[in-house]
DNA sequence: GTTCTCTAAGTTTTT
DNA sequence: CTTAGAGAAC
């Protein structure tokens, strides 16, 4: 691969930045839309083609999984080689990475185990429990918000100050607790994979030595979003002998509130001396309009390091902004919209609606199920973080390792088999006094106690030995087939009266063909089982393909963030939701409110509509509320203003009348997005989508009198109408 | 010990 | 509007 084909189309700061001498440290501040991504995959490219640096010598770390595959994608296309060996991931999924490599030193056992944000709670909330520290008056919300704040940035519980903070002081308390519980139980939570392994390096001289000398290129993305620990790893691995290439947009920090700061990128300056700043600000995504907009917008904000960006796009169409009498009342005109452009040969899947908060997204969805457009949402509750997948992940982890105290507590009684907290407590208690994990405790426990509990609990205990036994030899989705069957949660969900739409054991079915998919790498320091339960809780979003329909897509403003898209509609722009209310009183805050307008508006390539509400009806009550004042912060000239006229949005619209709507059908033979079909159980109805064929279809339905469903095609049964 | 019903409290963003 | 928790009835 020659020179030329790694710089061509790149503009000249781009060709710049990827044809830095090897030896440079670079910064880039690149804006957003100005090739970013680009920039980092193309410097890797030609680092490797043309100063023949190994791949095993580069570091390159993304915040997001998504980030990461798209990474590894692009350069496995660039360099049409295997990138096998290359360390390329999250600062999470890296950190874990070396734990697993280095358990013993990091002093950890090779069976531990990650807490996900949910598990953490709820070992918070014991421990509070357990020693008589008040809920209401100390939340466990606010006791687990303290723990991490502190562990993000690098402080250990016997480093915090206390001072005079009685909430402080009890947190301090919980934090000493949670501390020691999880050392005795092998816990790793998010926060601790970045601590620990950058204590791991910490302590071990020739390890870091190792890591510094194999490591000849450190590169970092989105290095805004940095937080104190994050900026140490790296720190720690850079020696000067090596070089960093870190790419950031200080315009774009929006995880400040997760311990992000912004004033890595400054100290970058210092620390990392001597490096090259180099500024992209050629935006090649937005038209005129909406980058003037968004300009104007972001320059309210103090201590930016500056920085302009600009096109020879054109003017672009002005920026729609609808002023909407209630909430349904902007979902209607945004999906009108989109249909509109549908209809006028755009694709539902070149529109995003997106919000702030994820509360926003049902009544854009109820629309959108109104008008039959097909969409899908991203974030809310994850697949991984679904209780029906937790309990089964639950019975995985603790076949594959009984010492998973975690998993004991969360399926030792479910489903439902007797166990109560009396015996609960008896079994905890003597783990704690023979330093035990619970299930040996259970075994030897069991005995001891009154004939209900005792056959109970021996039942369980005959029940996961004799799942070990029998999944020892059958592979990952066998073993997940066999264990919802035998632990009974299939059962347990299919009689769920409160599943009314049967998702829960679809959602198992799901992990099924999860587990069959999982392509487990042969070099791990893991084996398979606890490589798909570490993907689990490192990687929650779970649904790694991609949707087969064309789709609207709704997501937070934060999920959004890296992505591009036709036309963007951005919702709800009022006072208290849209700079959020918590964050009025401090300027940093607001500031950070106004980024993330930032980034929502500059996600928009052609067309971008803002909306706002004059009445919201949220958290349980109707609210009138004032227009955002970032709508005020857009010069006027750039704004086409939009109001409801009175009865505008009363369309004539029959429930039933897919045929009236203005969607081109969708088909794939007899399948075919409003297709009539008829369902034993759930009655009539109309096809609102579908992905794959045969009977491995899911198709979306929306039933006449049973709501809307997702169903499996050879479960359902569907008759054609 | 389990299940049902009622009340109260909390609601930004995510690896 | 949701969800978690308490209390009562089985």
């Amino acid at each position: 691969m020659n020179l030329s084909e790694i710089t061509n189309g790149l503009n000249d700061k781009q060709h710049q930045s990827v044809a830095l001498d090897n030896t440079q440290n670079a910064l880039i501040l690149a804006g957003a839309g100005s090739g970013k991504t680009r920039v980092l995959t193309h410097r890797i490219a030609y680092l490797v083609t043309q100063k023949n640096i190994h791949t095993d010598s580069i570091l390159a770390v993304t915040f997001t999984n998504k980030a990461a595959a798209e990474m590894r994608e692009r350069l496995g296309t660039l360099l049409r080689r295997s990138i096998q060996s290359m360390w390329v991931g999250t600062f999470h999924g890296l950190a874990h990475r070396l734990l697993r490599t280095h358990y013993e030193k990091a002093g950890l056992t090779s069976g531990f185990q990650i807490l996900d944000a949910q598990d953490q709670y709820r070992i918070v909330k014991r421990l509070m429990k357990e020693n008589n520290i008040d809920e209401s008056k100390f939340p466990v919300r606010k006791v687990q918000w303290f723990i991490n704040q502190q562990k993000d940035e690098g402080i250990r519980a016997q480093d915090v100050d206390p001072g005079y903070n009685f909430f402080v002081k009890k947190s301090l308390e919980v934090f000493v607790l949670y501390e020691a519980h999880c050392r005795a139980n092998d816990l790793i939570d998010f926060a601790e994979l970045l601590v620990r392994s950058y204590e791991l390096l910490k302590n071990n001289a020739e390890l870091l030595e190792h890591y510094q000398t194999r490591f000849s290129h450190i590169l970092v993305d989105e290095f805004q979003d940095t937080n104190t620990v994050q900026y140490k790893w790296i720190q720690q691995l850079f020696t000067g002998n090596n070089q960093v290439f870190c790419v950031g947009d200080d315009d774009q920090s929006i995880y400040g509130w997760r311990g992000a700061k912004i004033e890595n990128i400054t100290k970058l300056e210092t620390d990392f001396a001597p490096i090259q700043t180099i500024r992209l600000e050629q935006n090649y995504r937005s038209t005129g309009h909406i980058l003037s907009a968004s300009n104007a917008l972001i320059a309210n904000n103090t201590n930016r390091m500056g920085k302009s960006l600009w096109t020879d796009a054109g003017d672009g169409d002005l920026i729609d902004v609808y002023e909407a009498r209630t909430e349904t009342d902007e979902a209607d005109y945004v999906v009108r919209k989109i249909q509109k452009l549908i209809k006028d040969g755009g694709r539902a899947s070149d529109c995003a609606i997106l919000y702030r908060s994820n509360a926003q997204s049902r009544v854009f969805e109820e629309v959108l199920i109104k008008y039959n457009v097909p969409y899908i949402i991203y974030g809310g509750l994850r697949f991984f973080e679904r209780g029906e997948i937790k309990d089964a992940l639950g019975y995985l982890r603790l076949i594959e390792n009984t010492a998973d105290n975690v998993a004991f507590e969360r399926i030792v009684n479910f489903p439902t088999r007797g166990i109560g907290n009396a015996t609960l407590e008896k079994i905890r208690e003597f783990a704690r006094n023979e330093h035990t994990n619970l299930f040996q405790a259970a075994q030897q426990v069991s005995p001891t106690l009154p004939t209900r509990a005792s056959n109970a609990l021996k039942g369980f205990i005959a029940l996961i030995e004799q799942m070990v036994d029998d999944s020892k030899h059958l592979d990952l989705s066998e073993k997940v087939a066999h264990l919802l069957s035998a632990s009974g949660l299939m059962n347990h969900y299919a009689n769920d009266k409160t599943d009314k739409a049967g998702s829960k054991k679809e959602n198992l079915e799901e992990l099924i063909s999860a587990a069959k998919q999982y392509k487990h790498e042969e070099d791990s320091e893991m084996n398979e089982v606890v490589g798909f339960i570490s993907l689990a809780s490192l990687d929650s979003s779970g649904d790694g393909n991609a949707p087969a329909v064309d789709n609207v897509q709704l997501m937070t403003i934060h999920s959004a963030k890296g992505l591009e898209f036709p036309n963007v509609f951005l919702g709800g722009l009022e006072e208290d939701l849209f700079p959020s209310r918590q964050s009025k009183d401090e300027p940093h805050l607001m500031d950070e409110e106004r980024r993330l307008c930032y980034v929502g508006m500059t996600r928009a390539m052609k067309r971008l509509t803002l909306s706002f509400a004059v009445k919201r009806f949220l958290h349980g009550q109707s609210l009138y509320a004032y227009p955002s004042r970032f709508l005020d912060e857009i010069p006027s000239e750039y704004i086409n203003k939009v109001k409801a006229k009175f009865g505008a949005t009363q369309v004539n619209y029959q429930e039933d009348d897919i045929y009236n709507q203005d969607i081109e059908p969708q088909a794939n033979g007899q399948l075919a997005v409003g297709a009539g079909v008829r369902h034993a159980k759930f009655g009539y109805g109309s096809v609102l989508n579908f992905e794959g064929d045969g009977d491995s279809a899911r198709i979306q339905i929306k039933f006449k009198t049973a709501g809307t469903k997702w169903l499996i095609a050879s479960y359902a049964n569907l008759e054609f109408v």
